[in-house]
DNA sequence: CTAGGAGCTTGAGTCGGCTCTAGGTCAAGC
DNA sequence: GCTTGACCTAGAGCCGACTCAAGCTCCTAG
């Protein structure tokens, strides 16, 4: 791999993972890196393409929702080398777990949602279709709407 | 419909929502019911199944991950009574890309969570079926693994 | 030689969404 | 009369994940 030939700046890295420069600090200081991001001149941060290319899974875990303290075990495990690969693969399960729960959740809410928007697009609708045919829409007869919040709001 | 008939206590009303009586007091501060919340002897609240029903939908919603602002935008349009229904649908359209996206997004990233977990499976697996053969695992010319976190970590 | 820009550290501030505390009212039961 | 328990208000506190500010060091260009 090219780990070892690219050297960026804490900007360039902040530029190509979409990360601020804060975050990047920040996650160096909850132990998100594997490896302790090198100095250069001035005490100056220098990160790998090791480096990125493992922000990204860390991006990626965390727009998932993993929390910080999961993935800093996870880099735990990881920086103490091979032999605790069943331990890496239960953070990773249980990851798997609650971003599948979640999946499901939201669809099930989506549902509703979805439901809510037809049934407002039917009332509008069918008030449209009132107005083209140049019929006033009965005010006092029809169904009343948002007489149920439950169901009609 | 029965939402004259019933009247519950806040404490009641949380044990059925399942949220808890602080929050149903924060909600209510926030604006998010339609109708302002009775007051009974004493000052105590007193709900009714509308008001449980449109709970429901509200704890559908921020489940969903509505900002609470958003809410009582949709509370605020339904209290101000019909006419308004296609700002309604604006909200409720708004959301439902939101939570579409977002569906998409988790799906994405629970695409790499499962390559990673099928990776250390894989891995997991040999080194099992090396043990049951008696066959010491060879531990130097292996595939190193965590050499490349991106791809193997 | 000085101004600008990027980086450094430490520590404080922000935001959303609750959650909890303090101090008080009221009704029922012993 | 006293305790208990559910409720009330106003306001403080908390948590996670950043974000920003102050005050410093460098380096480079004009």
């Amino acid at each position: 791999m090219d780990g070892d030939t690219v050297s960026l700046s804490i900007g360039q890295v902040a530029e190509r993972t979409g990360l601020s420069v804060h975050a990047l600090r920040f996650y160096e200081q909850e132990g998100v890196f594997v490896e302790p991001v090198r100095r250069g001149p001035g005490g100056r941060r220098v990160y790998s393409q090791d480096d990125v290319d493992w922000l990204t899974v860390c991006i990626i875990l965390r727009a998932s929702g993993m929390p910080l303290p999961a993935l800093r075990r996870y880099a735990d495990l990881v920086r103490e080398g091979a032999g605790n690969e069943e331990e890496r693969l239960a953070v990773l399960r249980e990851h798997q777990e609650r971003v599948t729960g979640q999946i499901g959740r939201l669809t099930q809410c989506l549902d509703l949602i979805g439901f809510k928007v037809g049934v407002y697009e039917d009332l509008l609708d069918e008030a449209q279709r009132a107005v083209e045919q140049d019929r006033p829409r009965p005010s006092g007869g029809g169904p009343a709407p948002a007489s149920t919040p439950g169901t009609s709001a």
